[in-house]
RNA sequence: UCCUCCUUAGCUCAGUUGGUUAGAGCAUCUGACUGUUAAUCAGAGGGUCGCCCGUUCAAGUCGGGCAGGGGGAGCCA
């Protein structure tokens, strides 16, 4: 059998040596004529094969090149060298695939994130980018267990949907027309989408949230985890067109049980990572490090990314009242000093993200849950207070990354959603099926929506969005 | 989309007040050495200085436009 072998991670974490072992992997050196490092992807750290001098010909030796695929047949012996426990003394040494050294672009020395980016399709081969990926698998993971092991049913709501009137963001078009300009118009020369594939207008979804609650008024605990569609043009370090998101929806739950299951969540999740992937998070730890030790001493991070993330799973969130937070603000120093570019002057206006960051970065030193915001900043769909004037929202609020999560208690009075839905301005008869659930048994509920790529960013330390996915997507960039 | 910075060898970067033939480290190739840990040592090859236009006797260097990238902002997850 051809695939009968050892994967790396399992020989080096196995203490046992002298015996016949077969592994399979891709060269990252090639020391001294004599030493391969080979790496599988199993784990961040490479295998030593020694290639004893004089045992094979210089024509194989020759083809062992950086990024070359080979299998090595050999004992696994304690290693005479320092820096490993074993290594494997190859017997035979079969090149799998050649890779060209003058033309494989990765070198063993450091590359920029940039660069990397445009080679995505080999990043996966850098000891970050396979660090950055096994952690994220293990949070992607954790996330199905987590809601698993509570009784939840994970939904898969649609990808390509009709429903134009979220808000939550500008949407892609999905049509089946010819775009040379000879699709069927109407009258008024707009597009009739009519006799487009689906008999109507339709686009990739920005949120799975409406139909969540619709499952959530059947099986009461559900979560929905996929991919996201925003057609913005955003151009930063946190945001891009394609994401994934983890949307739960909760029937009988009010906003204090939302919070609760967010923050037992997100802690749930990173405490997973840690626990299986110690090696990746201290190896992210030490790039980390390298990269604060560039920075001013004033701009550097108090702790180290896993003293963080245990940071996180340790303490409680700090809850506070949009309104609350306000005043916190409006007393600050910052404010009086005018070192904010937006001041805070009074109520009723979104928060900035330099505001956002006093908060979690300066003021709390912890990841931070704001609650009850003004109704005119938020969606239709959120509840309405007794206050008349905010509503039931909360968003969580993360060191480094700020907006993670960001969801609310749903209006469950068709009395008072309908009037929202009016005030701004969004068609009843386009959501006939949403307002179903609250003609026919309607139930508080709540949910709340959070960016995975962001959680991924949190627990990576990775600083840009676009190297915690495999293949990013944003405003001029789709390619691989 | 706005603000700001950047673009010089395969990669990471130097390049002085505009002035001969544009440099270094790593990588690559050739050779030496051989228990190395991003091996080491010696030598060699490698450049349309992002693209276009302009100023000037002369532009990698100054000005304008475009493209791509970084950081920040807005939108949000």
């Amino acid at each position: 059998m051809f695939n009968k072998r050892v994967r790396i991670k399992e020989l080096l974490s196995n203490e046992a040596s002298n015996y016949d072992a077969t592994v399979m992997g891709w060269v990252r050196t090639f020391r001294n004529n004599q030493f391969i490092a080979l790496n599988d992807g199993s784990t961040n750290n490479n295998l030593q094969v020694v290639a004893t001098l004089g045992n094979f010909d210089e024509k194989t030796l020759k083809r062992i090149t950086t990024g070359a695929c080979i299998k090595v047949t050999g004992e696994v012996i304690p290693s005479l060298g320092k820096g490993q426990k074993v290594e494997l003394k190859a017997v035979s040494i079969e090149i799998l695939g050649d890779s060209d050294a003058e033309k494989f672009p990765l070198q063993p020395k450091r590359h920029s994130l940039e660069f990397l980016r445009e080679i995505a399709h080999l990043r996966f081969r850098t000891n970050t980018f396979g660090a950055v990926f096994r952690v994220r698998h293990s949070l992607a993971f954790a996330i199905h267990k987590f809601f698993n092991d509570k009784g939840f049913i994970y939904l898969h709501t649609p990808i390509i949907t009709a429903s134009d009137a979220e808000g939550a963001g500008e949407m892609f078009k999905v049509t089946a027309l010819p775009l040379d300009g000879t699709a069927a118009k109407n009258e008024d020369g707009s597009i009739n989408y009519k006799e487009d594939f689906f008999g109507r207008s339709t686009n990739l979804t920005v949120s799975g949230q409406l139909e969540g609650e619709l499952a959530a008024m059947a099986f009461s605990d559900i979560y929905t985890f996929g991919p996201t569609f925003r057609a913005e043009n955003s151009n930063t370090t946190r945001h891009l067109a394609e994401f994934w998101m983890i949307e739960p929806e909760v029937a009988f739950n009010d906003l204090e049980d939302n919070m609760n299951l967010a923050e037992e969540f997100i802690k749930y999740v990173i405490q997973y990572a840690i626990d299986n992937n110690p090696e990746d998070i201290e190896f992210l730890a030490q790039r980390l490090d390298e990269e604060e030790k560039q920075k001013p001493q004033n701009d550097r991070s108090e702790m180290r990314l896993l003293e963080k993330l245990e940071f996180v799973v340790n303490n409680d969130f700090e809850r506070l009242t949009y309104t609350e937070a306000i005043e916190i603000l409006k007393e600050s120093n910052h404010n009086k000093k005018k070192k904010f570019q937006y001041l805070i002057d009074g109520w009723g206006t979104d928060l900035h993200s330099e505001h956002e960051r006093y908060l979690v970065e300066k003021h709390f030193k912890k990841p931070v849950i704001l609650t009850n915001y003004p109704k005119d900043i938020k969606s239709f769909y959120m509840r309405m207070n007794d206050d008349g004037k905010t509503v039931a929202a909360m968003d969580i609020l993360a060191p480094g990354i700020g907006e993670i999560v960001g969801g609310s208690q749903r209006e469950e009075r068709m009395d008072k959603l309908t009037e929202r839905m009016a005030e701004m301005k969004i068609p009843q008869e386009e959501l006939g099926w949403y307002l179903d659930t609250r003609r026919f048994g309607s139930c508080p509920h709540a949910g709340f929506g959070l960016g995975f790529e962001r959680l991924v960013q949190f627990v990576t330390g990775m600083g840009n969005i676009r190297d915690v996915i495999p293949f990013p997507r944003y405003p001029k960039s789709a390619e691989f």
